[in-house]
DNA sequence: CTTGACAGGGAACACTTGTTCTGATATTAT
DNA sequence: ATAATATCAGAACAAGTGTTCCCTGTCAAG
């Protein structure tokens, strides 16, 4: 897969794409391709366009209409993460099931750069000022994944079974009990033996919105 | 522009849509809309889709094959935010420069849902505890705003002149007298003469990347 | 009951669009 | 120069695709 061997013709075609689609935010056609870059023949265009997807700087369906894609490299694709719920104190985390698919209301959108492929990601709005051990604060988005095992030194969703309560700490397996660091270090660590707690996921990111301003999107409906 | 009067399946058309797009970067067809929404007949699609227009979720091209774009409403555009530099407690806040464009891995991609149109926006990477009485971490990457007053109650950085120092507290202006309010609510407000403060900016998002798994891009190089 | 607005279904039509075939021209290698 | 390859042009075709028309059924208002 070579690179940058392109003519000045598949470079206009290129540039062309890329406006086409940040302005349109739908691919072109080939004859639209053509007419903004000057070639008359529909199979050039294909016959060039061919080249570019070998080169990779796109992708091509077959048989679709505007079935271009640009190419993975200068892309930083988005990443949908659903709001499955609420998280508080006095209950388990809620999991997301698989079989629903979320409303537009209730997609937080981040990007790769940020949380990565967002594989097994689940967002939870946090109620109450019960995390405030973790540094985190009523009205907070945790970005979580479901996970029943974590590495130490993860910052792990917590069932404690004997409070029947749900807490966030760095999760520390040391000998034969466990250790809850919360995150502020003027607190003190909780220790607990295994079989008492139940780790429900994993924490990946926080979100805290300060400004009114931009809460707008984000506000979940009671 | 009335909101929610939509039919479930006009919601269910309006998911797929927002789904497949994300999934393959260009609109569906009216009969990959009715397929997967289990609509047999094309002019039930349209009939719908031009409802969804008209509600203002989505835009559509006449007569252009995969002509629909998604609303203002619910779009999740890309917002590109400068990451400045770094704040910490003995130093004034880095502001970006109007010049320079800044490189890739200096720049942190959101989304409109999330930031809003991002104008004006710049991030700093949080070094060291200080900041801790405002539930900010070492590591936590901070969104704000440039501006030289806030109101009361937004979160702002402020130097604080005989101190030498920068916090970040919710700012009230009270009487003659400033009080800066730590964000835990554990500790007690700083009070302050207005010419002892010179506010820098206002905080608008928190963003914290617990896990090592998806904090590979965001790492600043030292 | 009648009317009208609304929602859905089916089919036909015309335009759009990717594909393919044939041939011409340009470029490069031998 | 000759052959091979790459690029381009034009045309025709089949499938894709938006649009439109007519019909049926539901439901609330008059």
């Amino acid at each position: 897969m070579a690179q940058s061997k392109l003519s000045s013709r598949q470079e206009d075609m290129l540039r062309f794409i890329t406006n086409f689609i940040t302005q349109n935010s739908y691919p072109p056609t080939i004859r639209e391709i053509g007419k903004a870059c000057h070639i008359t023949s529909t199979s050039v265009v294909n016959y060039n366009l061919n080249k570019l997807e070998e080169e990779g700087y796109i992708s091509r369906m077959m048989r679709v209409s505007r079935g271009i894609q640009l190419g993975k490299n200068n892309i930083s694709s988005l990443v949908q993460i659903p709001l499955v719920g609420r998280i508080f104190a006095s209950a388990p985390v809620p999991f997301p099931e698989a079989s629903v698919s979320y409303a537009p209301d209730e997609i937080i959108n981040l990007t790769q750069d940020i949380v990565g492929d967002g594989k097994g990601l689940f967002a939870l709005e946090v109620r109450g000022d019960s995390m405030i051990d973790a540094m985190i604060n009523d009205g907070d988005f945790v970005i979580m994944k479901q996970q029943v095992q974590v590495n130490n030194g993860d910052l792990a969703a917590i069932w404690l079974i004997d409070n029947e309560e749900t807490t966030l700490k760095y999760f520390y397996l040391e000998d034969d009990k466990v250790r809850l660091q919360p995150a502020n270090p003027t607190m003190d660590a909780i220790y607990a033996h295994p079989s008492t707690v139940r780790i429900q996921g994993k924490v990946m990111l926080i979100l805290r919105q300060i400004s009114d301003e931009i809460k707008t999107s984000l506000k979940t409906n009671n």
